[in-house]
RNA sequence: GUGGCUGUAGCUCAGUUGGUUAGAGCGCUGGAUUGUGGUUCCAGAGGCCGGGGGUUCGAAUCCCCUUAGCCACCCCA
């Protein structure tokens, strides 16, 4: 074989995507979305309203605090005009900039959500990406505990509203922690013995007193008095009982431990059961801007995977864009986490469409009628797809059954011409004749009845 | 960013001490006497063996580089 016999294969290019960016097929999109819409109507319940902010922002906004990791994970870039952007890597720092531009307009208390996707550029991991949605809410302009409560009941409310009954929403709050720093005149070194506090449960106690003693300068007494105090245990009611003593005579420790005292009796007046709320004394959070109360929650059946919930209250949220003493209360919710969970705990139907109805396209001279068929099926409210090759009956049927259709409906000559349809059940496999007239209302009443199961 | 492991069909994986036309299951497409899916049977399509370089008469197989994924660390505003 010679090479000019050889067609020449026209160069194609690879088909793929980058590192840490994603796909979505149909089947993970409708979870998904569906998630998505949830939260959205959570949020949409107790008020929040939804903003969104450009994708691109002044490369000075985005690294205000300016540490090195930012400037890591940062998709940095000119633009066009020579101006120096970069992605938003959170939906935080672009709500700082947006209330600390719009305030006067917006006016508070300010109560916003905010679903968007985010980008980092950081080494990818298992359920880690470099462009992921980040669901936000949050209330920003005051100070009182309400506001505090209120956040753990939308996410009470969110986690039941997507079907989870058991999860835990552990509560702590900041004040207490540095109350504590404070009396152990470890004030200076808070965020480095955080840091480390937040790992206990992942390396254990004395390498936390090690890293505590190495990262912050402490003696290994006050390291032990600050783990003392995270390993408090029991009810509520009895941890709450035990913080007292150890925070006496310290105003910010003391101010701490009332208002986590008011936050959950807020929580049980606003409805949510008493096993769902957990005092953690332990969870700091890795995170500097945190000065109040703070919320992780975790699911009973899935803990190792995570906080699919997450935030607490900070003072200033804007000081580096206004002025204007602006503090803020929100949390987070994890939607590639959570989706995760439910896909291993079997809560996710494989569904690959979003209809609930195929009407089979039977008889090749009918188009018209399935047409005809399908719009007044539509009118009634229900996600209907006609197929579009006249195929053979049983091909289209296997159709519906890999797509996850609930029901198809098949009229062929003999039905339509007593003008009756027949409706066929894809779980059960049973199928009902109906007049065409009347099919739209009964088959509707029996998707409704089906969804609320 | 550091270290370890892995890349063979759309997916999950076989593939002998290096040896002819690289296989299976699932999935996909079509068919099994003209109106009924999920089970079964038959057939078909689909692979530069991640990419590049090297060793060799000969490489999916050995070596180097690169890229992607997984795991751990770092970090997580």
């Amino acid at each position: 074989m010679t090479d000019s016999s050889k067609p020449k294969k026209p160069q194609l290019i690879q088909p793929r995507t980058l590192k840490g960016f994603r796909d979505y097929l149909p089947e993970t999109m409708i979870p998904r979305e569906q998630l998505i819409q949830t939260a959205r109507e959570v949020y949409r319940s107790f008020g929040f309203g939804p903003i969104d902010t450009p994708t691109l922002e002044y490369l000075e906004i985005l690294t205000g605090k300016g540490s090195d990791e930012t400037d890591r994970q940062l998709y940095k870039f000119q633009d066009h005009g020579g101006r120096d952007v970069g992605m938003r890597f959170d939906l935080t720092v672009p709500l700082a900039r947006f209330v600390a531009q719009h305030i006067n307009e917006l006016g508070t208390p300010f109560k916003r959500y905010h679903i968007a996707p985010v980008w980092r550029g950081e080494n990818t991991q298992r359920g880690r990406y470099r462009e992921f949605m980040q669901c936000d809410f949050d209330t920003i302009g005051t100070l009182s505990v309400a506001a505090d409560i209120e956040t753990g009941l939308v996410i009470n409310a969110l986690l039941s509203a997507i079907g989870f009954e058991r999860f835990k929403i552990h509560l702590n709050n900041r004040q207490v922690l540095n109350g504590l720093l404070q009396k152990q005149n470890l004030e200076d070194q808070a965020t480095p013995v955080l840091r480390s506090l937040d790992k206990l449960a992942k390396i254990g106690e004395d390498k936390v007193v090690e890293e505590m003693i190495a990262t912050a300068g402490t003696t290994e007494e006050q390291a032990r008095s600050v783990l003392a105090m995270a390993a408090l245990q029991g009810s509520n009611d009895e941890i709450l009982a035990q913080l007292k003593p150890i925070v006496a005579g310290n105003e910010l420790g003391e101010e701490g431990v009332a208002r986590l005292e008011a936050i959950l009796n807020g929580l049980q007046s606003g409805g949510v059961p008493e096993e769902r709320i957990k005092l953690d004394v332990s969870i700091a959070r890795g995170l500097d801007y945190y000065t109040g109360a703070i919320f992780e929650t975790f699911l009973d059946d899935l803990p190792g995977i995570g906080s699919v919930c997450s935030g607490g209250r900070y003072d200033n949220l804007a000081e580096l864009y206004t002025k204007r003493q602006l503090p803020g209360i929100g949390a987070s919710l994890g939607l590639d986490r959570l989706l995760a969970a439910m896909e291993e705990l079997g809560m996710l139907a494989n569904v690959k469409t979003p209809a609930d109805v195929l009407v089979t396209y039977f008889d090749k001279s009918a188009l018209g009628k399935y047409l005809e068929i399908a719009a007044t099926l539509r009118e009634a409210g229900l996600k209907v797809e006609v197929y579009p090759e006249a195929k053979k009956l049983g091909q289209q049927l296997k159709y519906a059954d890999a797509r996850g259709f609930g029901y198809a409906v098949i009229a062929g000559e003999d039905e339509l011409g007593r003008d009756a349809l027949q409706v066929k059940d894809l779980g059960t496999g049973e199928s009902t004749e109906y007049p065409i007239a009347s099919a739209a209302e009964a088959l509707s009443a029996i998707i409704k009845k089906a969804d609320q199961s």
